[in-house]
DNA sequence: CTTTCGACTACAATACAAAATTAGTCGAAA
DNA sequence: TTTCGACTAATTTTGTATTGTAGTCGAAAG
């Protein structure tokens, strides 16, 4: 296997990981282009060698970031074999972020609203993601018998109201105090998804 | 029957009215008191002879739309008689009312964050008034023997469940297009929710 | 006794100019 | 190719004067 990371790829990815860290700490405003610079030991100039702007930057940390949740989302869903497994380990996954986010976002508060479209398209690509992630789940289960048979619409259909029901990229306003947190309601959820309140 | 209405209630209501029209066309700061007052044909201190204060007022103004609103899923849950049928009266509405607040949402926009507690506050309460009803309907459904025998506080469960997916009073943050507004997606939906996807 | 209002105050929002930060550029040098 | 210091334009912050508004109170009208 070849050096797969070039130089210049090391430190795209040093200023990066400084980036997420200062601005998740700080929030977006607050973190200047000095700050990001001096945690990597460079002149602030050099950092528009890299990126071309404060803004792409933030964009790349943010794309970074999911890229991140949704490599581990697949790898939870590959451990499992059954697809009501799968279907368990996504929406976990999913929770656990949510709490996550529900942390970061005491900072970002006054940055949302400044940057409120440029969040919501990465929000709205994210979900496309996730439903993308769910009809394949559900797919697989139905070839393999292990869900009822479904028209590729309604598999389409399914897979996206579950995504408005757990929501996409929770914004910091979930009053709701994490419901649902613990594994044993998860599975509970999972029933209620698998064979519902029905007789 | 007596008259249900004295004067000064009827007052009171004017008031109510008023207000309610003018912060939902301005939003709750750039609406002053003087503006209700004038609207109503009376002097600034005379509302305060009603109302403690503009707070108090805008609260009144938000419980009476919350109280409206109720009552519509209310009468529309009795003219059904199946718990199938109220599942669905009451989703709904409560779309409908998704879709009214989001038209309404252009205006808030600033107002929200300043009201932070306040707006959040009151979204519980709605919250939980609607888990409780969730609550009646799935219930009636078990006892009837429309739906599967369910214990306690599985219901109990299974409504907070459904009111934390479907949002409470959702904030203007919605980016997901109003994926269901028409009445065929939401017989897909109660569909999901009473036969599941399981086979 | 109930209801209205004008005059008043204290406080918060606004406006605006001066000062300070900061995003982004550029040419030079390592 | 990569780094940086010096520079500029634009934005944010700050201090301050001004205005606008919530809320009070005592008097008066019904």
């Amino acid at each position: 296997m070849p050096e797969l990371i070039p130089k210049d790829e090391l430190l795209l990815r040093e200023i990066l990981e400084a980036a997420r860290e200062l601005f998740s700490k700080h929030g977006l405003k607050k973190t200047t282009m000095d700050d990001v610079a001096r945690a990597v030991g460079k002149g602030k100039s050099s950092l528009y060698y890299y990126y071309t702007g404060k803004t792409e930057l933030f964009e790349a940390v943010v794309q970074d970031e999911l890229k991140k949740i949704v490599k581990n989302i697949r790898i939870a869903i590959n451990e499992e074999s059954s697809s009501t497994g799968k279907l368990k380990a996504f929406l976990l996954l999913r929770l656990q972020l949510k709490e996550r986010m529900h942390n970061l976002s005491q900072v970002i508060h006054d940055d949302i609203f400044d940057n409120f479209k440029e969040i919501c398209r990465i929000r709205a690509e994210f979900e496309t993601i996730q439903i993308e992630i769910i009809r394949e789940i559900v797919s697989g289960g139905v070839q393999s018998g292990e869900f009822r048979e479904m028209p590729a619409d309604e598999i389409g259909f399914f897979s996206s109201w579950t995504i408005a029901a757990f929501g996409g990229l929770e914004l910091p306003l979930s009053t709701t105090p994490l419901l649902i947190a613990d594994k044993s309601s998860l599975d509970k959820i999972v029933d209620f998804i698998l064979f519902g309140i029905g007789k």
